[in-house]
DNA sequence: AGCACGCCGACT
DNA sequence: GTCGGCGTGCTC
């Protein structure tokens, strides 16, 4: 018998399969991880992606399986089979794909076992444990083991706890195993991620017609095995008990079910739910886990001892077998997408999954991206909708607000009349309110009013953020961190202050304003600890703040019925920013922060104060008209050629050397145009290619350069795109290079 | 990625 | 005469 194995090397010279004999006795299933000898190295470590019967190479050159290195396969086959998607559509070795489907601890020696060294007391009566006390009388330590053991409950304890307890003891511990006094023994200790949000078990909420109509569509399809549909749902439609309905009905046939949400931290309600209707059926997979917590949620996934996964990006590669549902909630985040190699997407990874495994996807937003609704429309996912709120409740009342006049009639603060009128009502009735403050894309920066000089990083080419906290200016992009001039570097002046709107500045507002409001701010800096995000959320949701100011981070899918009023301060802070998509972005996230408004009886009020007030983003997301925006955006995409309709793929080159990093960038150019010289069939595909410096020429003092293409997105540009990736790869002395695909925020 | 094989400069 | 530079080439 033998084995085709992957070699766990990152290398194109070895990213090919090799054959190893099995030794005789060994069995190796496909998926185990296996040590093998290589070229002149012993123990490497391996992939077994295929058994077979014979093999064409002399048997002279064929090396044999070391060992096995779990006894079971660490990577389901249909894994396997995903990891070959990616590696084909992703630009990246086999092994690098693999590496997705298994925790990073289970690499090298460092195989973090679960396991730890218990020790129980093998005296049962009191006799026996008397003469024993007598026979080790001259051993003090064996002693003093001895009656710990005694005392411990159930007359057993961890071996690190004890020796603790007694003194480094572990020679006594093995002359008293040696006597047949005690036993040492290994122990599974399981880590609980989440124990911290205790399971209530929640009552079934009664479905709504809509919620009903549409799991007539999904339930079947559960059963068939087949089906990928686009669930566009508005915010409070009551998409979340579609979910637990679709899960459980999943679970009832005996098969499993992933749940991805973009970033569980951020939504520790969706977790509780789950756990609260699922408990232990439940496995939590997410970044912010410790590996000690991911390894065990992973081993408890692979040993079928759960049917439901709930997790951010990573998760769809839960070792799940049997899998018969995968649900994409808020489909359009960004985070859904890979920025580091393997560059994958989470939705196109969970869409392959469900083809190769028979299940039903289920993709679902208030905002579906621009590249989803399109693929709807075009019949690739089935399209389902559920435009109305539960129990009928309204949309909340959105205000524009022309901020421009509000300056010209001389009003210079943060809050416009109206905003503060509608604040004055909401605190006075003793409703809560959210006042979002979008600082992307609105940095707080420190310039001198005088000859306009503003502080930069030395290390990096962008301005320096302002802290009120301790006063201070942080580089966004390496960190460092310096004091307010007190006077202007260049001309002198005093007349220096910092510019913008944040969190802090709005919360000073708020409490200048209303003095005897309690306040709560949800930010980067106010979210540091662990389980930030979660004490916050809950302290609100107890009415310990009559506010909430927040970033991004408070948009998305929070439920707080006694939240009757939204204001956003500056709803097109974000779009103008060098970014294809900020126009989806802005009206993604003005629908979600807008739907946070009148979730229980109250209706709702948004105020939204913009300084363009008439852009076709703002307009529709005032009117939660999705549909509008879609086509408006899709019209202008399709007009500039952007994506969905081309492919951006871009290659940065940074380097400490000014000189080389040109000269590579260039060069890497050349290459790329002369890939196209000779094949004149893709040249009219080409939108744009062009080599140039970034717009953020220099981070942490490292100058940089880019080469950008845009492409018609059709199956033969996919060779070029693979082109970009491959001429990103060229090592080159001091120089590193990335290749970006449809990248973000372009810096 | 590693590591061996292999062909040209300054050293005990 | 050797030790050693790192340029190609291979790994079942």
């Amino acid at each position: 018998m033998y084995c085709q194995v992957i070699v766990d090397i990152v290398h194109e010279n070895v990213d090919r399969v090799f054959v190893y004999r099995i030794p005789e006795g060994m069995t190796l299933e496909v998926g185990m991880r296996i040590h093998v000898p290589f070229g002149n190295r012993k123990n490497v470590e391996g992939l077994v992606i295929e058994l077979t019967e014979t093999c064409d190479l002399p048997e002279s050159r064929i090396k044999e399986v070391h060992e096995v290195l779990e006894e079971y396969p660490a990577v389901l086959p249909e894994l396997i089979r995903v990891a070959q998607y990616i590696k084909a559509h992703s630009f990246c070795t086999l092994s690098q794909a693999l590496r997705l489907m298994y925790p990073a601890q289970m690499r090298g020696q460092r195989i973090r076992e679960k396991k730890q060294q218990a020790i129980r007391l093998l005296l049962t009566d009191d006799d026996a444990f008397a003469a024993a006390l007598e026979k080790q009388k001259r051993a003090p330590r064996r002693l003093a083991i001895l009656k710990a053991l005694r005392q411990a409950e159930g007359q057993e304890m961890l071996v690190s706890v004890l020796c603790q307890q007694v003194g480094s003891g572990r020679d006594a511990i093995r002359s008293l195993e040696q006597d047949h006094m005690v036993e040492v023994y290994e122990q599974e200790i399981q880590r609980k991620p989440y124990s911290v949000l205790l399971a209530h078990s929640d009552k079934d909420p009664v479905l709504t017609d809509q919620q009903n109509s549409v799991l007539r569509k999904i339930l079947p399809a559960i059963e068939k095995g087949e089906g990928q549909f686009l669930l566009y749902g508005v915010t409070g439609s009551g998409k979340t008990e579609v979910f637990i309905r679709a899960v459980r009905h999943t679970a009832s046939l005996g098969k499993t079910a992933i749940v991805l949400v973009p970033e569980i931290a951020l939504t520790p309600q969706m977790v509780s739910w789950f756990r609260s209707r699922f408990g232990e059926d439940a496995a939590v997979l997410h970044s912010r886990l410790s590996s000690g917590e991911r390894f065990d949620e992973w081993r408890r996934i692979r040993r079928g001892e759960v049917h439901v996964v709930i997790g951010a990006r990573s998760a769809i590669f839960a070792p799940l077998s049997n899998i018969g549902l995968i649900i994409i909630d808020e489909e359009h985040e960004q985070s859904y997408s890979s920025d580091h190699t393997p560059q994958y997407d989470a939705r196109v990874i969970g869409r392959q999954r469900c083809l190769l495994s028979h299940a039903v996807l289920l993709l679902a937003s208030a905002t579906p991206s621009m590249r989803s609704f399109a693929m709807a429309g075009r019949g690739d996912y089935g399209l389902l909708e559920m435009p109305q709120r539960v129990h009928g409740r309204p949309l909340p009342d959105v205000h524009i607000i022309d901020m421009r006049r509000e300056l010209s009639m001389g009003n210079k603060t943060v809050f416009s009349g109206q905003l503060l009128t509608g604040l004055t009502h909401c605190i006075e009735k003793g409703k809560q309110a959210i006042l979002f403050v979008n600082r992307r894309g609105f940095a707080t920066f420190v310039s001198c009013r005088s000859c306009g000089y503003v502080v930069h990083c030395e290390h990096c080419d962008v301005s320096m953020t302002y802290h009120s906290v301790g006063n201070t200016l942080r580089c966004h992009y390496c960190g460092q961190e310096q004091a307010v001039p007190e006077v202007c570097p260049k001309c002198g002046s005093t007349h220096i202050k910092y510019f913008g709107i944040g969190t802090q500045r709005v919360e000073e507002e708020v409490h200048k304003l209303f003095p005897s409001v309690s306040t709560l701010r949800m930010d980067n800096d106010t979210t540091q600890q662990k389980d930030a995000h979660a004490i916050l959320l809950e302290r609100f949701r107890r009415h310990e703040a009559q506010v909430l100011i927040g970033t991004q981070m408070i948009a998305k899918g929070l439920d707080f019925p006694d939240v009757t009023m939204v204001g956003i301060v500056a709803a097109d802070a974000m779009l103008n920013l060098p970014d294809y998509r900020a126009a989806e972005r802005t009206f993604q996230l003005l629908t979600q922060v807008a739907g946070r408004a009148g979730r229980a009886e109250d209706k709702g009020e948004v105020f939204l104060q913009t300084y363009a007030p008439d852009h076709y983003a703002i307009q529709t997301a005032s009117r939660q008209d999705y549909r509008a925006f879609f086509e408006a955006e899709m019209a202008r995409r399709r007009q500039t050629k952007y994506p969905p309709f081309t492919l951006i793929v871009r290659n940065v080159y940074e380097s400490l050397d000014e000189n080389k990093v040109h000269v590579t960038a260039q060069s890497g150019f050349d290459l790329i145009q002369t890939f196209f010289e000779r094949r004149a069939y893709l040249q009219k595909y080409i939108v744009y290619l062009r080599v140039m410096p970034c717009p953020i020429y220099r981070i942490q003092d490292k100058y940089r350069w880019e080469i950008l293409m845009s492409i018609i997105d059709q199956p033969v540009c996919e060779e070029a795109v693979g082109k970009m990736s491959e001429i990103a790869g060229i090592p080159t002395e001091g120089v590193a290079s990335v290749c970006q695909i449809n990248p973000s925020g372009l810096m």
